[in-house]
DNA sequence: CCGTAATTTGACAGCGCTGTCATTTTTGCT
DNA sequence: AGCAAAAATGACAGCGCTGTCAAATTACGG
């Protein structure tokens, strides 16, 4: 039979209400008396029912895991990032439901609604693009419901991680300017993503800083996939001054555009320089490799759901982290020849 | 506040227990209450607490999804898979969770009865390498946890999907032949999955059946990995006759193949063909184009989850389902010039 | 050594639902 | 119409825990 609050109680002599206080790190309980239970609880191998806290009391311990279904169809991004969740919320003895949300029409609120009423969610975790929607975030606070974001940016008011992307795309692109490349062209991705903004201003204003013009026409649209990065590649070789360099606001769409390249037999890097950005584990099985930005997707998760506790327990605990890039020089990017 | 049972239950003029009877599905309910009891639940917009049915109830309505998490950092695989086990859940009204193991060692048997103990799980739905491991199955089997596997191949007694994988890989390795092909190498995934037993088997009855004799130092050993398939290409490179096709038993090792043959020159298809297994969407982003067997991943995680829950509702009901393969003729592989 | 405040503990009800078993209603048949 | 069997419903306790509030214990100052 399963062994019960109430086993360890009469087990110390103890009520089993003290138990429940040992159990929830609630102050008032005499040391002497934690340890005993404490000690009771290891050698009877006492494990709560989640069922019957959630029932009882106010706390679920349960997070979700909040991320979009439509533009993220089974990414290794989001599977590393729910690694790290996951990996944060063992840590702290809480459960993780995954909940994809499609964030076409406006019936991912009622989604919202259902976790909060039917499993008592005590926090989210989002993922982007969904930190960058405001009804998602109002309805959250609403409910009352804590959230932790892993953002492109800095938000104030907000726990979770983020990253300076804009920086960080500067940086890439400064590194293809140093390599003597002025035609740079930047493929966007998803208009409406936070990310796709950033990345895009980093770029602009690394080529404004180098005293480069921004030209209109190196900037295309793209939707952060490989197609997309194939018809971005397409639209720009056949531009009369082809660029020389091609920033991919992500790893798939610059894998298009080297594909892209390919076809129509350019050589990267030798004809063409091409980043990515994320640096997913695609990014050093293309050939050739390619430069981005690494982002740490696990260990984001896993600050961001660590955040996210932290704030759980405390009530106003949890703070937004940065989180560093860094620069994978790879060999999809070499000096302008000439 | 929340609506409960009860409140479904004055405003129908029956008592809890029918409400219940009616949410639980039970046979015993005229169908004139029924209706009338649905009809509330729905203008009520009643949702049951799954706490409190897990508490009292014998189920959970909770299924977990396990996976290897040793031999398996975040592939999209495993995503497409959650994707569409949480998509059967969800029809079904189920919730999800996921539980990675770690395989080595033996402390993952203790994650079982955690979630069984704990969360009083339903069933579960393993993915591969899981389904190979015999202890693991016991142990289920001994906690009368109902489990479904997503298997290479067929097993009886055991609910789920599979696939003819040794067929598959044999058509593969048939196709190459039918290129011209001869000198035909094999790279092996993880030695104790059945995945690579049975693409292995397959390869070689292909050999076989068209008259060719198996050369050992044609097989060499990797491990899934992008990695592993880089060494075991260098490796065959190095041969006094290199093969002229490479068959690697997933995508992954596929592209470590070809990556290496790019590095030392060799142009594929013209001077090596490859081909890989599985159809990640990395096969179609890779130049050339990857030639590899179709694994319906989220449609094989929904029918398994389907299957499963099948099994939960009647006891006795759920099948194990054969998914149909489909090769996928890419860019990779070519006729053996001369 | 006593009174008062602070600390620590416990009694008890109840969270929202289902299992068990008793009770009522309906059905089928003579 | 009348009876046994089957079908439909309900009463009630309790799943394992926590919230509330009261009781017991300890600490402290004079």
């Amino acid at each position: 039979m399963r062994v019960r609050l109430e086993d360890v109680a009469r087990a110390t002599g103890v009520s089993p209400k003290t138990v429940s206080r040992v159990l929830n790190e609630e102050p008032s309980v005499k040391e002497a008396t934690r340890q005993k239970v404490l000690a009771a609880m290891e050698s009877m191998n006492y494990r709560p029912s989640p069922a019957a806290r959630g029932l009882a009391g106010s706390r679920s311990f349960l997070v979700a895991m909040l991320y979009d279904n439509n533009d993220n169809p089974a990414s290794t991004y989001l599977a590393e990032i729910q690694d790290g969740v996951l990996d944060a919320c063992e840590a702290h003895r809480y459960s993780m439901m995954v909940c994809p949300l499609r964030m076409r029409g406006q019936d991912f609120l009622h989604r919202i609604d259902a976790l909060v009423t039917d499993h008592h969610i005590d926090g989210v975790v989002l993922t982007p693009p969904l930190t960058d929607n405001r009804k998602l975030l109002a309805r959250l606070q609403e409910h009352g419901v804590a959230h932790a974001c892993i953002s492109p940016v800095r938000r104030k008011d907000v726990v979770g991680v983020y990253m300076d992307e804009q920086k960080a795309a500067g940086d890439l692109v400064t590194h293809l300017i140093g390599l003597g490349h002025q035609r740079i062209a930047h493929v966007v991705g998803i208009a409406d993503h936070g990310a796709s903004r950033w990345r895009q201003a980093g770029y602009k204003a690394a080529l404004t800083a180098a005293g480069l013009a921004v030209d209109p026409s190196y900037i295309v649209q793209g939707e952060f996939t490989f197609g997309s990065g194939v018809v971005a590649a397409r639209q720009l070789f056949t531009l009369k001054h082809r660029p020389t360099a091609i920033f991919a606001a992500n790893d798939d769409m610059a894998a298009g555009v080297m594909w892209t390249a390919n076809e129509i037999g350019l050589k990267v890097p030798r004809d063409l320089s091409v980043c990515g950005f994320d640096d997913t584990p695609m990014a050093t099985q293309l050939w050739p490799s390619l430069t981005t930005v690494r982002q740490p997707s696990r260990e984001m998760g896993r600050l961001a759901a660590q955040q996210l506790l932290e704030q759980l327990r405390g009530r106003g605990e949890g703070r937004l982290v940065q989180i560093p890039y860094e620069l994978q020089l790879r060999a999809s990017t070499a000096a302008l020849p000439g």
